[in-house]
DNA sequence: TTCGTTAATGCAACATTGTTGCGTTTAAAT
DNA sequence: ATTTAAACGCAACAATGTTGCATTAACGAA
């Protein structure tokens, strides 16, 4: 079976993520990462996160892609990322808003499997 | 003031993306207008037509920028983008839910302007 | 603690997608 | 037919993500 180590790499990134309030894109980990290793290592952690479940991506308004670290709140409870997401135009931050469910009605025939519900508009910061 | 232009390249373009059922790329329009003009032109175009509000941008699940025609309904109501998109898991295809409405509880001191969102699964052709 | 396996990394090279500058073409108003 | 600037083609560049492969290091077992 394939083992997962934990390296300085994904430590390092984990943390980054885990730290922020807002969900960060590749570019803005890098940054944060001060050249603790390759951009294209950064790639592959994120990904392994993913998979991991331990962080979630994000698609935001802008096509750009985020992370942000999965808040498991209830252990008993299934895990989705079915919530809404808040994109700020001003400080472009993005924030995950997760004790709010949209609700819907849909045409027949539509099998739903997964919900991206992201607005846009001004945080109570920038507000 | 700035006077836009009916050209070719815009008016197959444009073609393109009304004689479709679901939401293209760049790329797929890129193919789709075999060779109409450069690829920049497309990106040009498509801006555009954006600008003119004649067709919408719309990010997918996967972060890909796609391009639909804008439907007018009634000329008296004023025209949103703010419907459902559905983006099918197994056919790719992405398509605008029109006459269905999102709502959700937002906490306070959050100013929303605009709204995506999108679901995924499978469309009635795949299901 | 050392050793051995292989997951993970670094590096280089490549692919895709989108942007910019500039000289040329062409739509359309006069 | 003439004029003018919107739109275009081309080349070059930038940003973002991917792949192959040799090397490094995490970590379970000896």
């Amino acid at each position: 079976m394939k083992t997962t180590r934990n390296t300085t790499a994904k430590t390092t990134i984990l943390e980054i993520i885990k730290n922020s309030e807002v969900a960060l894109s590749h570019t803005e980990i890098q940054a944060l990462s001060q050249n603790v290793c390759d951009r294209v290592t950064i790639y592959r952690v994120l990904d392994r996160l993913v998979a991991e479940d331990v962080i979630h991506k994000i698609v935001n308004l802008d096509g750009t892609i985020k992370y942000a670290s999965c808040h498991h709140l209830h252990d008993d409870v299934v895990h989705t990322h079915n919530h809404i997401h808040f994109s700020c135009e001003k400080c472009h931050m993005l924030t995950c808003l997760e004790n709010v469910e949209p609700t819907f009605k849909l045409p027949p025939n539509y099998s739903v499997r997964e919900v991206n519900f992201t607005l846009s508009g001004l945080c109570p910061n920038c507000l």
